[in-house]
DNA sequence: TAGATTGTTAATCGATTAACAATC
DNA sequence: TAGATTGTTAATCGATTAACAATC
């Protein structure tokens, strides 16, 4: 039993982040066949320390066994449960560009249990057009469709300029979480969890990391 | 005169990754026409308080007065400055899929000083089609090109099998940064910079936190 | 059992915030 | 000048690491 989970500590945001590259390490080890790993084995490869394993473990409970370690299966079953992967969760996506396309296509995501039953777009260019198994609809009929077939997720993958108004509709519809591409601070009404990925952010701290390494040679 | 850089204090993650933020807000204030904003004024838009943003500015020097607060064009050109945006960088893209094509096609990527010169794949189906204004060429063809074409950034976008091997090959023809997409820790041999973007990641932070939310209502 | 390794507590380190003297 | 707001120091908060008793 955990004494963390009766306590109720909440869990530190940067525990959080950590719990997918702790599934991403654990399910490379699980196609490797390999049974057992100790929090030091596993530290190295994550680059971490033994010690932030454990104590990040410790906030949901105890998956290990002292003088022995982890058995591989079952952490990583653990880290599934706790991350809700074992649920499906519904999304519609809303920008048929190459982010949109990308999202629907790459395998990951679905098997992740991502089920995307909708793609949509502004631009008659795109509209009718086909992306994997989904039919590219107008954005116009978002809300309509969403009555009828409500989603969990919305995902923004537009222009920054369409991004917020989407995301007003989305959140209107009654999703419960936006994933978001563009490069642009939502606003939120009541309280949808928005998810952000910032490409162009990550491309400039690089530029950044760039030159810092430079001044030092 | 900034009292932080001949003190030479190092600038802390948290600060660096807050940076292409600061830029975002300042650009559109740009945009927008506003002349001057106060910390406290530029921080409520941001949702950080006004301490967090004087303190981060602190560390590259002096851009305010006092009683008065920070002129936009200013310090949008000083923090352009400091992640180093009037540079160019070169980079090439491997991977010619939906993730690569975006990068290729996103106006935002060139306006910050990327310049893609060459995009490969392994994929006989990809190899000759046109991407932009870039032809895909065979990833096989990529250490020679890198040879008579140097640049400075490798983009990752390929599967995750693939993604180490065409790091190193990256790597051995002297890229110094790698802008990693595929959902691996790359390893490196030099000192090189590896930033990554990790979107199974974030869709899996995005379930959590659903989940979390969930629980509380 | 003896050796190994966990889970957890306490110490350290780093990041954020509050407060205010300096100053425009 | 008087009011406003910066830049910076010190206090607080949160995250990481070290250390070790518990225990398999």
């Amino acid at each position: 039993m955990s004494a963390k989970t009766d306590k109720m500590v909440t869990v530190p945001k940067a525990v959080i982040n950590r719990l997918p590259m702790y599934h991403r390490f654990l399910y490379q080890l699980l196609l490797e066949g390999k049974e057992k790993i100790s929090s030091q084995e596993l530290s190295q490869l994550m680059r971490i320390t033994s010690s932030q394993l454990r104590q990040d473990l410790s906030y949901f409970g105890e998956f290990g066994q002292q003088g022995y370690g982890y058995r591989v299966e079952t952490l990583y079953q653990a880290i599934s449960g706790i991350l809700g992967l074992e649920k499906q969760y519904t999304a519609v996506i809303v920008g048929a560009g190459n982010i949109g396309r990308a999202i629907v296509n790459y395998p990951g995501f679905s098997r992740r249990g991502l089920k995307i039953t909708g793609i949509f777009d502004n631009n008659p260019k795109n509209i009718g057009s086909q992306v994997g198994n989904l039919t590219v609809m107008d954005v116009e009929h978002l809300a309509d469709f969403l009555k009828k077939y409500p989603v969990q997720i919305g995902i923004v993958s537009t222009p920054v300029q369409a991004a917020q108004k989407v995301a007003y509709i989305l959140m209107k519809s009654g999703v419960r979480g936006i994933w978001n591409f563009a490069p642009i601070m939502l606003e939120k009404n009541g309280d949808v969890v928005v998810e952000d990925i910032h490409l162009g952010d990550s491309l400039l701290t690089l530029f950044y990391r760039l030159n810092e390494k430079e001044g030092k040679n």
